[in-house]
RNA sequence: GGGUGAUUAGCUCAGUUGGCUAGAGCGCUUCGUUUACACCGAAGAUGUCGGGGGUUCGAGUCCCUCAUCACCCACCA
């Protein structure tokens, strides 16, 4: 640091002044690639691409969890990779822009296809360049040099190379098949992508001649083909193989007998209408069933009576309803609430038609990730996503990956036109100029649809590595670690490993880690709608990013919703000061020259210090490298704050070891950096006893051994010590001691219970019972111990 | 309808294969301090670990059951 000079601390740390200029340090060291010693076994993460699209959110900041991880592992001196990325989100992209363009009055049809897409192209490098400036003031440690984009043109053809195998090995059809449709985005849907929302409805019961129909789409009538009724129904036994008559129309439909009709369902009499309704279609399919469709693409009734043909669902059903009412075909109508399906993204009603896509068959592709899961090929964190996901892969349908859109990827099809589209064949080519060369000349058009943006993000971990540089993907692949929100495990992380497993036979992450939703202290999602979400800039301003990353990882736990607010930031605000005020002891009082690593323990305090350094160095390594970041976290708080500043510093006041002292400061550096990168690099350049970078230092081993019975010593001295500038001294101290004196009395008692209970000592195990012994004598000689020294301080 | 999670101090939450006297931060009470730090220190109060049952020498931790809340999937004639 320049204003400085080394061993010179200001009063307070001030993070505004301190992290560019970190920041700035890393940047010139390149210290953010791929380095470390190439005998070690490698550690990558691949960044979940965020929606370039918006700013940034709260989920965003949990990526703090992966920077600890390849923080600890790059100073562990491992090849570390943390490779960003960005999703160009397809359709949700094309939503966000499309309503910036109704502010101005246009549509996307003013613009066309190819300035659409160059908008939108500016748009999204806009919003990624200033996601990419959020990531980096958080102090994520990915190699920016090798940043990826879902559309970038290596990246196209990878997706392009996977889609045309999967199709020659017959994975992949193109058919008419029923589908979630959103009227608005004029798209399908897989039920992944739809919510469900409670809207007060009617229940209509109708006039069919021979039967009475119950249903809540009235305005689908005209597309029924049959009345199905259960088999074993009694009451309509007899009418099977009969017909029932359409109201309004009056046009005659089979009465059927299938066994997926529930008899105490609604009259036990189901209108089939197998255009417009899943089970509807699946009846349909084992019956024969002509699909009448009378929705169409933009949500308007069609092939349906003059007056009701062109209006919108719901205009259709009440003019519908009304005619059958007049008609006498009305039976009754009841209120009903229920749940209807609608668009994730826009909130849009989805409508249920026969569309024709392009779908991906899952129920091969997804056998070898589920036998892949079970063999624990992956570990989850938590682990309870484990039979989740084995939950999800057995029963997804197939998958509709078409949209059509026109931000996106193109579907690598070209249609070779005849007289007749309907009979156009398809066939698989990247470019116009590669289907002529296979298929010969000819008119060619091409597909427009492009593919769903999952489909592209899910191929994501190889697609970036085969990409990102020569010997990245032999290096680094399979990746180490994905860590991302727990609500994409089914759309994402699964579809990740299906693919991963496809296209180079291995599971691409030996870990997920999923964390929950970040909220605020009333567990409300943090959310700009909602109002209690604060711009992530505002808060790093204000107390840090260090304290902030902190309160994101402490006390926050894989799975679980986390609560980040204020009190807490400010919490870690004032360990790092804390943090920084010991380094400012520390460096003012040790002598130049010194050598932490040359440490020696004379005192009992030195041996309690090393002792909890030791059982830190221990716990924090190993919390991290399982992903027990919040425990890993608490660790170094409490070592920092409780064991050295308040107890080992007060003794260093009074009988000071230097060396220990900076050796001290120097491992707590080192332990914590992960956590809070930008502190504990600032407090490193400072530091007289090295010039090198915090983030390529190596991370803390056990280098001196400490003795339990000096330490334990400590623990009993260190009462007088910190309390020594106290008036009353010896009359707290004393009183002190007695009250631990009553404890350890206590625990001699338990101990002592447990030891006398002869199925205790006969079933456990040795090493406990053992252990428990111990624990007996050591209470035992403490106890002597305090009596002394209260009848000392007593008597004084 | 099926599933998962949560329930631990006033609040927000830790507690990794069952094993030291159940913890932390914030808040609260009392006292103190100004050359590391009021973004501070010392001392303190607060818990039938949601209820009930079980397994075990030993349960916050494992099993069963009930309750409340949250989420996910499916269905909704």
């Amino acid at each position: 640091m320049e204003s400085s000079s080394k061993n010179e601390l200001s009063k307070v740390y001030e993070p505004g002044i301190n992290e560019p200029k970190i920041s700035k340090i890393w940047e010139d060291a390149d210290a953010f690639k791929p380095a470390g010693d190439p005998a070690k076994e490698p550690f990558c993460v691949i960044m979940p691409p965020p929606n370039a699209n918006g700013t940034l959110h709260a989920g965003h900041l949990m990526y703090t969890i992966e920077d600890i991880a390849i923080r600890q592992a790059r100073m562990q001196g491992r090849p570390t990779l943390w490779l960003p990325g960005t999703d160009h989100a397809g359709i949700e992209t094309q939503y966000v822009y499309e309503k910036e363009l109704a502010k101005q009055g246009q549509s996307r049809f003013d613009l066309g296809p190819d300035e659409f897409y160059k908008q939108v192209m500016a748009f999204t490098k806009k919003h990624q360049a200033s996601a990419l400036s959020g990531f980096k003031s958080m102090g994520f440690s990915a190699d920016w040099s090798k940043l990826k984009f879902t559309l970038d043109e290596d990246i196209i053809d990878v997706v392009y190379d996977v889609f045309i195998s999967l199709h020659s090995d017959g994975h992949v059809y193109r058919g008419n098949r029923i589908v979630n449709w959103c009227p608005r985005c004029q798209a399908a849907f897989p039920d992944i992508e739809t919510e469900h929302i409670d809207r007060d409805d009617a229940m209509y019961t109708l006039d069919y001649g021979t039967v009475q129909i119950a249903t809540t789409r009235p305005e689908t009538i005209f597309a029924d083909s049959a009345v199905a009724v259960n088999p074993k129904d009694h009451n309509y036994e007899l009418l099977v193989g009969k017909t029932a008559t359409i109201p309004l129309v009056d046009r005659a439909i089979p009465i059927i007998a299938d066994s997926y009709v529930d008899p105490q369902a609604g009259t036990g009499a189901l209108k089939v209408t197998p255009a417009h309704d899943k089970n509807d279609y699946e009846i349909g399919q084992r019956h024969s069933l002509p699909e009448i469709s009378v929705v169409d693409e933009e949500g308007k009734m069609i092939n349906v009576p003059q007056e009701f043909a062109g209006l919108e669902v719901l205009e259709a059903r009440k003019a519908v309803v009304k005619a059958l009412d007049s008609a006498g075909k009305l039976v009754s109508t009841e209120p009903l609430t229920h749940s209807i399906a609608i668009h994730d993204r826009c909130s849009t009603p989805i409508e249920l038609i026969i569309s024709e896509q392009w779908f991906l068959r899952v129920k091969e592709l997804n056998q070898p990730v589920i036998d892949a899961i079970e063999k624990d090929e992956v570990s989850f964190y938590p682990t309870r996503y484990k039979r989740n996901a084995l939950n999800w892969l057995n029963q997804e349908h197939d998958w509709c990956i078409s949209r059509p859109g026109w931000w996106g990827i193109r579907i690598p099809v070209y249609y070779k036109t005849s007289n007749d589209p309907a009979k156009d064949a398809y066939l698989i080519a990247k470019t116009e100029a590669e289907a002529v060369e296979y298929y010969g000349a000819g008119n060619y058009r091409t597909e427009t649809d492009t593919f769903d943006t999952w489909f592209s993000s899910s191929q994501w971990p190889y697609a970036t590595l085969m990409t990102s540089g020569k010997g990245d993907f032999e290096q680094f692949y399979p990746t180490t670690l994905m860590a991302t929100a727990h609500e994409i495990l089914h759309k994402w992380v699964t579809r990740m490993i299906m693919f991963g497993l496809y296209t180079t036979k291995q599971v691409p992450f030996k870990n997920v880690y999923l964390w929950g939703t970040v909220t605020d202290e009333k567990g409300q999602k943090l959310s700009k709608s909602k109002g209690n979400y604060e711009d992530p800039m505002a808060i790093t301003a204000e107390y840090g990013t260090d304290a902030l990353r902190m309160a994101l990882s402490i006390g926050i736990t894989a799975g679980n919703n986390g609560a980040i607010y204020n009190e807490k930031i400010q919490g870690y605000r004032n360990f790092c000061n804390k943090l920084w005020n010991v380094a400012r002891f520390v460096l003012a009082k040790v002598p130049p020259g010194t050598d932490p690593s040359k440490a020696e323990l004379l005192s009992p305090a030195d041996h309690w210090v090393i002792n909890k350094i030791n059982s830190a160095i221990k716990s924090v390594t190993r919390d991290i490298e399982s992903y027990h970041f919040s425990e890993a976290g608490q660790t170094i708080y409490t070592l920092l704050w409780n064991d050295i500043a308040d107890k080992y510093i007060e003794y260093s006041k009074q009988s000071p070891n230097y060396a220990l002292l900076a050796y001290c400061l120097d491992t707590i550096l080192r332990l914590a950096h992960p956590f809070a990168p930008f502190i504990t690099e600032a407090i490193w350049q400072s530091t007289m006893w090295t010039d090198s970078n915090l983030i390529s230092e190596h991370w803390p081993n056990i280098i001196h051994k400490s003795s339990t019975a000096q330490a334990k010593q400590f623990e009993i001295e260190i009462i007088k010590v910190v309390s020594a500038n106290q008036q009353d001294a010896n009359k707290v101290e004393a009183l002190k001691l007695r009250r631990e004196l009553a404890a350890k009395q206590n625990q001699l008692k338990l101990t002592a219970a447990k030891l006398n209970n002869s199925s205790f000592v006969a079933n456990a195990p040795s090493a406990i019972v053992k252990a428990e012994k111990a624990r007996s004598k050591q209470a035992e000689q403490t106890i002597k111990d305090l009596e002394v020294e209260i009848e000392k301080l007593e008597s004084s």
